[in-house]
Parts: C-alpha cells; structure tokens; sequence
DNA sequence: AACTATTTATAAGA
DNA sequence: TTCTTATAAATAGTT
C-alpha cells in the first residue's frame, strides 16, 4: 500500500474509497448501535464528514455540554460530557488501587524492620520483578501525568473550539 | 443490515469491524495522503479513535499553536474553574502517593543488595499478589492512556469540524 | 483466537 | 462521475 503518485487516479481512489469508509462506518453504527464520526479531508483539501447520530452529536458527547448553562457549581452540574465521567471513574480506581499498595506496603515495612530472616529463601527473580514492577510503576504514572496535563490544557481549549463553533454557526 | 440483538455478539461485532474502518481508514490515509480522523463509542460506551497524522503529533501541534495564540488569554474565561481545581487536587494527591511507592521501590532494591532481610509475615504468594496488583495498575494506567488518546483526537475532531463550518459558510 | 465459506470492496478499464 | 468485472479483502459463523 504506497501513496497513489498521479494526482487523477489519487483523487479517483480517495472519491471511492471514501465511500468505502463511510458506508463501514454507517454499517458499524447500524449493526452495533454505535456513534461514530468521521472527518477527512481530500487531497486536495475538501473536508467530508460522516456522522452517526451527527458529528455534532458526537463531538458534543465528549466535550463540555455546559460551557454557558451551569447556574451551579456542583460537581455533577457542568463539565459533565462523557470524558470527565470517564476520567473520574478512572482516577477513583487509580485512586483505590493506589490505597491497596499504600496497606501493602505497610506490611513490607513491618516485614523489612523485623531484620530476621535472609533472602535465600526467596526467590530472587520473583523480588526482581517486584522491583522492577515499582519503577515501571513510577515511569508509568509519570507517562500518565504528561498525558493528563495535556489533556487538561487541551480541555481549556477546546472550550474555546466550541465557543468558536457556536459563533461560526450563528 | 440490522441491528445484532444479542449483546455478546454485537460486541464481537463492533470489535471486528471496528478494526476494518480504522484500517479501510488508514489505507485511504496513506493512498492519498489524506487526513482522516474517526471516533466511534462501542456499544458499552468505550471511545475509539483513529487519527492520521498520529495523536501524538497532532497533540503536539495543537498545543504548539494554541500557546502561540493564547499570550492573551485569561484562563478563568469559560472552563470551569471548580473542577479543573478538583482535579489538580486528585492529581496532587496521586502524585503525593507515587513518591510514597518510589521510596518503597527503592527500599526493595536496598534490600536485595544487602541479601539480609525477610519477608516474614509475607511468603511468596502475598509478593506475587503484590506484584499482581502493580500490574493491573500499569495496565488501568494504559487503558486510561488509550482512552485519553480518543478524547484528544476528538478535539482534534472538532477543531476541523470548525474549518469544516468555516468552509461551507463561506 | 483461528478457520473458512461467503459477501463485499475495489482497481482498472470503458 | 458511473458502470463492469476480475481479483483481493472483510467478515459472520463456527470451533
């Protein structure tokens, strides 16, 4: 599968294949009962979109229902797209499983200052993989940290797409 | 083309041909050089994303260029400033208990060096449940990364439904 | 997940 | 762009 060099046979395959797309898309979304979105734009640079309900709908799932509404300021009464349930629910687990290594590894403490007993009973490799585990732990919360900060200033501005949007459209 | 009543089936379902829109999507992708970019909610509510470029790249862009534009901002504008303070706070905390395990994490490597200690109170199968629970950590912490990855390309998504808007307007 | 019979998509040419 | 058709690919059903 290489790119398609002649801009006329490019143009003839982006038209059907386009077609393809959508009508697996629209296939998908029928048969699952899906929301599906698509955006692409041609080679030549003419955006075509496909939406199951629409891809307004779509978008509008995940990002802010209530930029302007909330007369409140409760948890539950903005920011309450998809995302933000989503990204709750999982920081609570985070959160939980967090909790179940904090007790954990109090028992190691204990364990660690009794001083008693040596390693060679213990199988080394097991131990290694423990430690291992950790620091990939760490790496990986960290990786994760990145991708949530990013994620927070992405928010912030697609607030502004969408307030952009709805100015556009009036 | 109906909708698959049985729920296990439709799952598969939506699993199969999921795949073959994000690959048909590729494909059209890298035959024309087009963008194309796609998210779809299976039927139990999950985001998927396709993006080309990569989410990566287009994360990277999107937060380039909006830095360059928002000098001016006031970040107290539209976002909701009680939430983004939760979540700093749950972020912090979080943080707050990944140093806890960081020390942790060393003390084991301590210990190994010095081949003295003992987990009494702990036998091998505390540690492999231990190491268990590291791991279904690192894996929520990926399935989170992976569902981000679909909320950012639908950012991505309704910034070009806006050059989309743009387009058809003029 | 792997297999396979069947359906569907598509490239090339008109 | 649409149509045709030989070939390639996707998928539903099954194990």
């Amino acid at each position: 599968m290489k790119f398609v060099k002649d801009s006329s046979s490019r143009q003839v395959t982006f038209s059907k294949r386009r077609t393809g797309v959508f009508k697996k898309a629209n296939e998908l979304a029928t048969l699952c009962g899906a929301q599906v979105a698509i955006v692409a734009f041609s080679p030549g640079g003419k955006p075509f979109s496909f939406g199951q309900p629409s891809v307004d709908d779509v978008t509008n799932k995940f990002l802010h229902n209530s930029t302007k509404s909330s007369n409140n300021n409760n948890n539950g009464g903005s920011f309450d797209g998809v995302i933000m349930e989503k990204l709750n629910q999982k920081f609570m687990d985070l959160m939980s499983e967090v909790q179940v290594e904090k007790k954990k590894g109090k028992m190691l403490d204990k364990s660690l200052k009794k001083k008693k007993l040596a390693w060679e009973g213990m199988d080394l490799n097991e131990l290694k993989k423990l430690s291992g585990s950790l620091k990939r732990l760490e790496e990986d919360v960290q990786e994760y940290i990145k991708q949530l900060e990013a994620s927070l200033s992405l928010i912030l501005l697609a607030e502004k797409v969408v307030y952009a949007k709805s100015i556009c459209i009036e």
